[in-house]
DNA sequence: GTATTATTGTAACAATTTGAGACAATAAAT
DNA sequence: ATTTATTGTCTCAAATTGTTACAATAATAC
């Protein structure tokens, strides 16, 4: 990489107008469900990770080079979940403030990014431990937030990551969705400690257990020694390797 | 209106440009579960119902409009469930065939009806028996087709069905489907026909009953004359009254 | 070493929900 | 009056889920 490349903003003619793609990227720290938040040059502005689609790009691929970009890992997987199209998400002096902040000149008044942009949300689901989160060209930061303590968002951002939690609660069960917030081997009450951090409730041990070892998906291994002065538990992995990427097509 | 009207392309400044919708109009005329297809001029030609979004014009907002175009319905029932951003989906061909058969001239090589198009699915849910469609300026009819006896769609159209479908299965308990497809009031039994229809299976009348009972969602009123050689059945409403529109803000 | 502590894994039984069949009620036709 | 087709509800069986109990066991305290 070579540090003296000059901060460049995307060209207009590299892009598909008015159409953007923001992303909410969840991890889950063995405690809390977190997700990415960017903030933006002198500014203390906060806000999703987002992006824009080439001309020549498939959308999901677009969505897929972004994240990559940001976290470095390759087959995350993602799960479009809406797109916001309304005028509330309309603000171009967000965007001016961010720009300027950056130090860029924009006598040009109707600068594309200053326009109105259609935006693709996506959730990713990835593993917390593996990913050293690297901020873009315009932000100074890129940061794990616990759900419940997300700072106030630009634009429609919240209402983004409110419904793109709630798609989570809806798909828990039928995606596989701890397997792609977890590591590879974990313990039953890893497990249940994901579901309950995206439910945001407390779920029986037992009935839990017992729901889990019925469904047929999960492999037993050996017992962890968990140093703790208690019984040891199994641990388990989901039985399908391959984690799904893009299980919608596009 | 005025007969006279010359037939106008929708004009590249007024809209924005590569971003389209299409939509997948469900209804359900008593027996079976059926859409709307349109049939473009001489070409044998076969598409969803689609439109484009204004420059100054909300999303939803202009998927409404276009429904109620082609519907006559205000207040329709509309669901997004997908936004489609292949190459699979790229075929300016079919475009260039659809308006040279409407008597288009298409000298100018790069009109943006024949760029790649992202495009924002919705479907929506309606009375079979309060609409008569009305095809619009490029197509020659528009009719209901069987969801099993669809004709050859162009594009990626026949994969925005079945994902429509999809969609339309996973929200059937969670999103009171049948007020949108039924008449103000119906039997158990039309409720019944509908949920089967969807799900493309049949259920065990007494377990459904009890079923639907229990959700405390429906007003049973006096019982209809049946005019047949059997005992009448009970006419029930949905509680609710009004129907939901854009239950996802946008 | 032995008792104690904090889990974990599973069994047992109760409560609830769903599946499946039976049957009385009844509107029209015979 | 009898027959037919369907509706509404009840009952009992089967499956699922909620709840409690308890043995197993890895470390710690003594």
């Amino acid at each position: 990489m070579d540090p003296n490349k000059k901060k460049q903003l995307p060209l207009a003619e590299d892009f598909i107008p008015h159409l953007a793609y923001d992303s909410v990227i969840f991890g889950f720290n063995g405690k809390q469900l977190k997700i990415l938040i960017l903030e933006y040059h002198n500014t203390g502005l906060f806000a999703l990770p987002g992006g824009f689609v080439k001309r020549d790009e498939p959308l999901n691929t677009a969505v897929s080079r972004g994240l990559k970009e940001r976290t470095g890992l390759d087959e995350i997987y993602l799960e479009q979940f809406y797109t916001f199209g309304d005028f509330s998400r309309y603000d171009p002096e967000v965007m001016r403030v961010i720009l300027e902040a950056n130090g860029y000149d924009l006598k040009n008044e109707n600068h594309w990014l200053l326009d109105r942009f259609i935006s693709v949300a996506y959730y990713a689901l990835i593993n917390y431990n593996e990913v050293a989160p690297r901020p873009d060209e315009l932000s100074d930061s890129i940061n794990w937030y616990a759900i419940e303590e997300l700072p106030a968002l630009i634009q429609d951002h919240q209402k983004i990551v409110e419904k793109a939690l709630a798609t989570l609660r809806e798909n828990l069960d039928k995606k596989l969705v701890g397997m792609n917030l977890l590591p590879e081997k974990f313990t039953m009450k890893e497990l249940q400690q994901v579901y309950e951090a995206v439910l945001g409730e407390k779920l029986r041990r037992t009935t839990f257990q017992r729901k889990m070892l019925s469904l047929d998906i999960l492999e037993r291994h050996e017992k962890r020694f968990s140093g703790r002065a208690h019984k040891a538990p199994f641990l388990y992995s989901f039985k399908s390797k391959k984690k799904q990427r893009h299980p919608s097509s596009a």
